[in-house]
DNA sequence: TCTGCCATGTAAGCCGTTACATGATTTT
DNA sequence: AAAATCATGTAACGGCTTACATGGCAGA
């Protein structure tokens, strides 16, 4: 069974309880990034897609969220539009798990957000998926510069600029790499804790 | 008529000169920065359907390479595959300008793609745009900073870490388009001529 | 009551990918 | 002559978007 990145983090983000749908979107935004941001033309027909696949169960939300002092009206018509709670399932978990593991490393997208859970994987995994995910902008990083180097032409100053900016953008991403993988590397050190208590 | 970030890109490339698929791939690589590739899965179908609506012409590649002292045997095949050489119609620069005014601020892929582009648009237009854009991008930047703020929930750190990461990546995009629109506000004055030449 | 936000969903389409298939040219 | 690289293309599909359609609930 595959999974896309999109599936992936609902699932992650209802392993830590129950959630409707649109909830789940301000979270996924939230989670992932400033500019990460799902339509709910991509998020609802995921949602029924993992509901078929026996991943996550759904319920019509049945708390009326009474008012206090307030007469309740039972007899919500039922057959319309209620909020419906989804929850993962054991499958949905192992999926999961076994999705997480498989560490993407040569897209973006994928490989944050699996690190948005990384929590879930053990410290060792961790470092390895990153120090991969480093080795692999540097290595595109090299191979840019090196195609850079090699050009007789003169090359348009706005292109040039968006290439610099390109440049310093994934050096960023490295540094930040970097940076975590001292943290991973010490906090293993330091009797196999997370980074969660730096 | 319409136009996707890759088919400004081809016409934009081919103003320059005539030149074929293979090439053109590179080209777009490299004119667009190191993380951006097409594949010829995408770049040929584009081709065809430019060829289609007449916004660029295509040859057989005439010149058989001859190599020196080596009888060149004409009569090539000219039925199967040989190299097309496409070059931009009159009605395909007339897209290209059209399209470059558009800006195209919200979409990263599309606004850099335009960037790529910026010489063929005068001063004040380029001012426009990346004002416009680094606009954008404080709004965006601002908007997650208050929700940042406001929540209290506390939150992973490898999602922290994350979004810590995607703050700093916009914030490093926004200085580089105040440095840009800084070079440009000074070009103005300095008698209206563009970056290119600082 | 009416406005605005919360909430769920569908349909059509865009824009790209991977995997595959084929052939031409150059280098060793 | 074999191998590597240049070069062109198609088929199937993936994963998202926008625009639309519907309705619930709370407060001015």
């Amino acid at each position: 069974m595959s999974a896309s990145s999109l599936d992936l983090a609902v699932l992650g983000l209802l392993k830590e309880g129950p959630m409707h749908g649109y909830e789940l979107r301000k979270r996924l935004a939230f989670t992932l990034g400033p500019l990460y941001a799902v339509s709910y033309g991509s998020l609802y027909p995921c949602l029924k897609r993992l509901r078929k696949d026996g991943l996550v169960a759904s319920a019509e939300h049945p708390e009326p969220k009474r008012r206090r002092s307030k007469r309740v009206v039972e007899t919500k018509p039922a057959t319309s539009r209620r909020k419906q709670v989804y929850e993962i399932t054991p499958s949905g978990e192992a999926l999961f798990f076994e999705q997480l593991e498989l560490g993407a490393i040569y897209d973006t997208d994928r490989f944050q957000t699996r690190f948005a859970f990384f929590r879930y994987l053990p410290g060792d995994e961790r470092i390895r998926l990153l120090e991969h995910r480093k080795a692999y902008l540097e290595e595109k990083l090299a191979e840019f510069k090196d195609t850079l180097r090699a050009t007789r032409e003169r090359i348009d100053a706005y292109s040039r600029s968006l290439i610099d900016h390109g440049v310093a953008a994934t050096e960023q991403d490295i540094a930040w790499l970097a940076g975590l993988i001292d943290q991973e590397k010490a906090a293993a050190q330091d009797g196999g804790r997370s980074i969660r208590g730096s």
